[in-house]
DNA sequence: CTGACAATTGACACATCATCTCATGTGAAG
DNA sequence: CTTCACATGAGATGATGTGTCAATTGTCAG
């Protein structure tokens, strides 16, 4: 069975529910997920980056930074972290997919344009109005994506 | 000059803010742009969609419905389109970019995953939230997009 | 009306991102 | 240790998008 939700143990990365590479892996056994070393080495990739990245850039850092893993196995990798909430596939200011470390219990960020920085926040301001919106429109809500876009300080003090 | 904002004259397609082909073409010569067969074909083609739809869409409809337009020809007008208003570009559930017609007042949309329907709605509960988030943040915003994914009632019916 | 010039076109090359296939390799259960 | 289903990865394929440049064409001045 093991249909339980995956709480993270540790959180020692400072950040909000970040998985360790350890959680990571007892995560996907769990699902019944065989471990391999292009996995290990993927996750490790992964959970090594401080801001959020595509899915080709981890082809690049797997290469260099740990044995050669295939395009596929990358891709097909980082699917199943972000299935499992390890990480989550934002889209950037540009509407381009990202992967960040997390899970995505709200996709709600603030997406700095220039260093592609994700901050995440938990204020959801949808809630009631996605619900009035729902009846007047006959729609069924799913989910929601809000991303604010801006410079972060650090860009902005960087551009002068 | 002319830098003043156009203002569509006619909402005879029954969506609110909607521009006719007149439209967008007195719009386009009006920047300074040239009226050419194959704009006027793409105008046509785009302004003829009912739903959101690619670029790559857009192309095999203008070469079967006008007269074979180039790809990048469709690709720049596109942009040229969005740039003035005509169009939106806004992203679908899987985050790929797609025009829709009407000005991107605020990027925010009920996107139906069913057929790809983008409801434009005006409330926008992100203001003061961004405004707060941006103090705490040091964060300078930009913008934002906010998607409401789901189903609509058309596809909940199909579905059944 | 006509010529001239600059905007525009479109075929094509190229780049990026992502998915699929399938022969080969390997983790892990027994 | 054997077995086999799961996993890998090289390469083909395809979707999307950008850049180039010679040929074409809209528009304006005269």
């Amino acid at each position: 069975m093991a249909t339980e939700t995956r709480i993270p143990q540790s959180t020692r990365g400072g950040r909000t529910g970040a998985y360790s590479p350890q959680d990571a892996i007892a995560a996907m056994i769990d699902r019944g997920y065989r471990m391999t070393a292009p996995r290990r080495a993927i996750i490790a990739a992964a959970l090594r980056q401080e801001r959020p990245f595509t899915a080709e850039q981890l082809v690049a850092d797997a290469a260099t930074n740990a044995g050669e893993s295939g395009r596929s196995t990358v891709y097909r990798t980082l699917e199943i972290l972000a299935s499992l909430g390890v990480l989550s596939r934002i889209l950037d200011a540009s509407g381009r997919p990202v992967y960040v470390a997390g899970a995505p219990i709200h996709r709600h960020h603030l997406v700095c344009a220039g260093c592609g920085t994700a901050i995440p926040f938990n204020a959801c301001p949808v809630g009631d109005l996605a619900a009035t919106l729902a009846r007047e429109n006959d729609f069924e809500v799913h989910g929601h994506l809000l991303e604010i876009f801006g410079a972060c300080g650090a860009c902005r003090a960087a551009a002068r």
